[in-house]
DNA sequence: CCTGATGCCATA
DNA sequence: ATGGCATCAGGG
């Protein structure tokens, strides 16, 4: 096989054991070679486990003792193992994690070792850094300088040379002078110190009484010390965090670490603020922000045990805890979660897998869970709190389907009349509107505007049921917000128009701006995509216009309907703030259909059941299982040549009653001047899906720069 | 991933 | 002939 380019066989199993000097052990090592090499332990021995330092080639590398050598290779070829760092082993319960992760997302093994082993200086030895504290003897002469370093290491003793020049405003010809007198002395102390202990004893926020039932739940569950699964439910505002706080303070308690996930660096500062609060110090901060020295003491700790609470992003997943007893993954639906480039995974998915191998207990906290997460609480496969909704939230804007099949609309437009009245309606009382766009882009979907059947193209997965074409009557779908925009504008020459797309904008920070110029009344219409869902509150803002109500029926992105739905429920909260009523209209060629009257009723598990249904009618996730195959290169034929060859040769999909469909280009069809192309798997529920793709790709040779990447489990797919 | 070997082309 | 660069295979 390939370099780590083609598709792994599967992952041996971890053995432990201990190899004598001299002995053969298998190394993994981080670098992309798919396999365990062979190498001699190294003299007094190793464990597997081990970190090593091995020789390759002309280089050493970092590796991890992973088991008995394979023996392939002549005794004369080994070479000795350099020898085994200072750092905490990794635990068979990580290696299994490792394995299975990489298993399940068809990565090669090493890739998900380099993932576990992304801190600095891992095999530098633990160094040691040199600190200052008051000494015995009095300072003879006294200068302003040294006052003020005296004083500020009275204040704050074991400071670095760095920081007493940086606080007290001294150059180190300062310190050096009193370190003399003995009015300074110097310690030693290890680079990576624990973190200051948190303490789970400490009384908690008053809780709610539902609040109060939810914790103790929680801590039940935490407190039998296996692994369980809690889905737990409430809205923002309903207390979700001090809630799973009192999990964290139990797991705390019994001696074991944990892991709260957050979709995005923005919500640590609230986190950590309210853990300090709770708990008397702060968490282990993990994300891509932290520092080299930041994230090399968290790696340490977590291994040495000198941290209890790590709080970040989905990549804190692959720390080498020493005694994971709980990990919480709050806004478990959101779409960050899922890693899209590198080694795809689903941080969610993964969280539950590393804990039933550590034995801990795993929280998903959402107000809005994701239909995979709804549906394993449906079943039974986890537990699930609900906490009521704040206070006061409940108010239901007056919500009403427009039917698209009798309001005549022209070809090429997409505002009708009745919704139009509406908005002009607002616009004249100074009030807001928003016109909210299902998806980013344009589908491959045509519909007959007859009787609101949708086609689907040849090469994705819309149901091809009998249809009768009625000419003239099938309209493509798909506006993008620009040609929304000219409508709008069409429509209402003098009203202020804002176009929020997240392709409009440079940063993250310029959009929350012209997020915040809206929300103080600086547009009468709004027109956006998904991102306008996001949480943000406009108080002007009275209607809301689903433009599309129905491609979020079809298979090609299956969040959009749970989008709409959250959107319609968010304008519920919004307009029970301000005085002025609000509206919901959802344009749709559908309006009996079931996932369209819950969205209407505002009813959540009905939108979920039929959800579900719609789901489970189509054989598609949670009641089925899909994998993306994404292909890329510098050319595009090759991509195609390759991907047709695929598709004719799925013998070993169709032995396990999978399906192919495509190559099609990506939905993002061209990245850094690279093309892609992907083809799209689809299996029964039960299927061996990853043993099929292994079996179907196992054999691809690769040419040149083109590249096969699986993501199984995709999130969308157009 | 990194490195050294290989081969093709452009240039002296 | 020679050097530069892109491509490829190997690494224990």
């Amino acid at each position: 096989m390939g370099a780590g380019r083609g598709i792994p066989a599967r992952a041996a199993t971890v053995s432990a054991g201990f190899f004598e000097a001299g002995a053969r052990a298998g190394v993994l090592t981080a670098e992309p070679l798919g396999r365990v090499l062979d190498y001699r332990a190294p003299e007094g021995g190793c464990f597997t486990g081990a970190f090593v330092e091995v020789p390759l080639g002309p280089r050493r590398v970092v590796g991890v003792v992973w088991g008995p050598g394979e023996g392939q290779i002549a005794p004369a070829k080994l070479r000795d193992v350099a020898r085994v760092l200072d750092v905490a082993p990794m635990r068979p319960e990580m290696m299994a994690f490792l394995e299975r992760a990489a298993d399940y997302t068809l990565t090669p093994l090493s890739a998900m070792l380099r993932l576990a082993t992304r801190a600095p200086g891992l095999a530098d030895p633990p160094g040691m850094r040199r600190l200052y504290r008051p000494g015995e003897a009095e300072p003879g002469r006294m200068t302003p300088a040294r006052e003020r370093v005296l004083a500020l290491i009275e204040e704050m003793p074991d400071l670095t040379m760095a920081e007493i020049t940086e606080m007290a405003g001294a150059g180190a010809s300062v310190v050096k002078g009193l370190v003399a007198q003995g009015a300074l002395a110097e310690v030693e102390r290890p680079r990576d110190m624990p973190f200051p202990p948190l303490d789970p004893a400490r009384a908690g926020a008053a809780l709610a009484p539902a609040q109060a039932a939810a914790a103790a739940a929680l801590r039940e569950t935490v407190a039998a010390g296996r692994y369980a699964t809690t889905l737990l439910k409430g809205v923002t505002g309903s207390g979700k965090t001090e809630v799973y706080l009192e999990a964290v303070a139990e797991c705390l308690s019994a001696g074991r670490q944990a892991l709260v996930l957050l979709p995005e660096i923005a919500l640590t500062a609230e986190f950590v603020a309210r853990v300090e609060a709770r708990f008397g110090a702060r968490p282990a901060e993990w994300h891509s922000g932290a520092t080299m020295t930041e994230r090399r003491r968290i790696w340490r700790m977590a291994g040495a045990g000198g941290l209890q609470l790590v709080v970040g992003a989905r990549s804190a997943l692959f720390l080498p805890f020493r005694e994971l007893g709980l990990i919480v993954v709050d806004e478990e639906h959101d779409g960050s979660y899922k890693q899209e480039d590198g080694v795809i995974y689903h941080a969610r998915d993964m969280a539950v897998l590393r804990a039933s191998l550590a034995g801990a207990a795993v929280v998903l906290a959402s107000a809005t869970p994701s239909l995979e997460t709804w549906a394993n609480a449906e079943a039974g496969k986890y537990a699930r709190l609900d906490l009521p909704e704040r206070f006061g939230s409940a108010v239901l804007p007056e919500m009403a389907a427009i039917d698209l099949r009798t309001e005549d609309l022209p070809a090429g437009r997409w505002i009708s009349p009745a919704l139009a009245a509406e908005v002009t309606r607002r616009v004249e009382s100074g009030e807001q509107a928003l016109l909210f766009l299902n998806r980013r882009g344009f589908a491959p979907v045509t519909l007959c505007r007859a009787c609101g059947h949708q086609i689907g193209c040849d090469d994705c997965d819309a149901r091809m049921v009998e249809h009768r074409f009625q000419a003239g009557r099938l309209a493509p779908l798909g506006p993008g917000v620009e040609r929304l925009a000219e409508e709008a504008e069409a429509l209402w020459p003098g009203a202020r128009l804002a176009v929020l797309s997240s392709d409009l904008f440079a940063s993250a920070r310029a959009l929350k701006a012209r997020l915040a110029e809206i929300a103080a009344g600086g547009a009468d219409v709004v027109i956006g995509t998904q991102l306008v869902a996001k949480g943000h509150n406009f108080p002007l803002l009275t209607l809301v216009g689903v433009i599309d109500a129905d491609l979020g029926l079809q298979g090609s992105d299956l969040r959009a309907a749970e989008r709409t739905f959250q959107l319609v429920r968010q304008v519920a909260g919004r307009a029970g703030r301000a005085e002025r009523p609000g509206a919901a209209l959802v344009q749709t060629h559908q309006p009996d259909h079931p996932v369209i009257r819950a969205i209407l009723s505002g009813d959540e598990e009905g939108f979920w059941r039929a959800q579900a249904a719609e789901r489970q009618g189509a054989g598609m996730p949670p009641y089925g299982r899909l994998a993306g195959i994404i292909l890329s290169g510098p050319e595009v034929a090759p991509l195609f040549d390759l991907g047709n060859r695929l598709a004719r040769e799925a013998g070993a999909l169709a032995a396990v009653g999978a399906k192919v469909f495509g190559p099609a280009p990506a939905p993002v069809a061209r990245i850094r001047g690279r093309h892609r192309v992907r083809l799209l798997v689809k299996a029964p529920k039960g299927a061996p899906l990853q043993e099929a793709l292994r079996g179907w790709l196992g054999g691809v040779r690769l040419k040149g720069q083109m590249r096969l990447a699986v993501d199984v489990d995709p999130q969308s797919f157009y």
